[in-house]
DNA sequence: TACTTCCTCTAACAATTGTTAGAGAGGGCT
DNA sequence: AGCCCTCTCTAACAATTGTTAGAGGAAGTA
């Protein structure tokens, strides 16, 4: 790891924990063993770590976004096969909400809403926008196999979408990233998605 | 207005809005017309104020959950008129929710919570623990005039407080509180609830 | 009048913050 | 050898932070 890496790992473990104020350079550069004026070498500014932090997320997220559509894109087949294992497990658990760098990222993003215009839209963005369009997507698909209308399907969404969100509080919010949460997490998604699979 | 009472509501104001380490003792006192040293005679710290307003807030608190209580104690009746008028409008809107002080105190805990783990706990009690318990007696009551059976009642209140928890987030969060946010979230919390009787 | 209590002021304090100028060390190129 | 580029260091800077000592004025009481 180049030790520009090393300052954004450091940066971003400490950003997502304490927050962007509460984090001086003096903290980061002990943490990673350097002088100040090295890390004035590598960022412009101490806003330049933290932009630099988000573009590398922003190209993370849009690569996953790719991937999705195409998923999206595929022939309809099975139902629960399809939304429990490829989107729900692959792609919103392992690749982002449980993904390392991801997850501290949505931390840092839930801390710094309320600082920062700019991560206040990527957060809203990327945990609303975003996965409720996906969701919307999927649910659209079921209507179509016949699990229920389309009408009530816009329903359904928005009260998966509502529950989803109360879980990602619940499991990422505080505390560690571990295998167990994970597992709690995607054992309760699996259970609210046969309720509303039985519900249509 | 004393000078102590002008402190606290300025320094919430500002705390509510850019967060607690972000506002200056001289922020405040610059916005009260007073010198620093002055507010050091009415509040030991700079802590002491926050902890002040939490204080404050615990006891807001405590005066609705008596009134709160002494409702879900009185005798049934009809159902929709019960859920729809006296406790979600009355309490949860307009003596909590949408009640300016109350309002503001949200707000704060909700960008402290992440520095502050008293605030954390105070935040989880006031808008999850406590108000899922509510939910939970409204629920059990409604599933006692057989709107729903008791085992429904349990998932419904899970929905519901998922879906609570979303509309709060979306109408408390950002913006100024006008009238016309209110009567935004009062809508779509009774179409809700209109979706919720007719499921049963 | 003199004394006390309550409240506010002036003026500073030490600590921490983000940031910078400038020097030096090491390796590769001519 | 001499030169340049990349990276790191020492050592400071100005600004802002929370906080305090001590003086002064106004009001009430003796």
């Amino acid at each position: 790891m180049t030790t520009k890496e090393k300052i954004m790992d450091v940066a971003l473990h400490m950003f997502s924990e304490r927050g962007y104020e509460a984090v001086s350079i003096r903290d980061i550069c002990g943490e990673v063993g350097i002088k100040e004026s090295t890390l004035y070498y590598h960022f412009k500014n101490k806003k330049d770590i933290l932009d630099s932090l988000t573009a590398k997320f922003r190209e993370h997220i849009n690569g996953l976004l790719c991937d999705v559509d195409e998923i999206l894109d595929e022939p309809l087949t099975d139902a629960e096969d399809f939304i429990g294992t490829k989107m729900m497990d692959k792609y919103m658990v392992e690749s982002y909400l449980f993904e390392p760098f991801c997850n501290l990222m949505i931390r840092l993003m839930m801390i710094e809403q309320f600082h920062n215009e700019e991560i206040r839209e990527l957060y809203e963005k990327t945990m609303f926008t975003d996965p409720y369009e996906i969701q919307m997507g999927i649910f659209m698909r079921l209507a179509k196999l016949g699990a229920f209308s389309e009408e009530d399907a816009k329903w359904i969404v928005r009260d998966y979408h509502a529950y989803m969100n109360m879980l990602t509080y619940k499991y990422l919010l505080n505390g560690e990233l571990t295998e167990e949460r994970k597992q709690g997490y995607m054992r309760e998604v699996h259970e609210y998605m046969q309720r509303v699979m039985s519900r249509g």
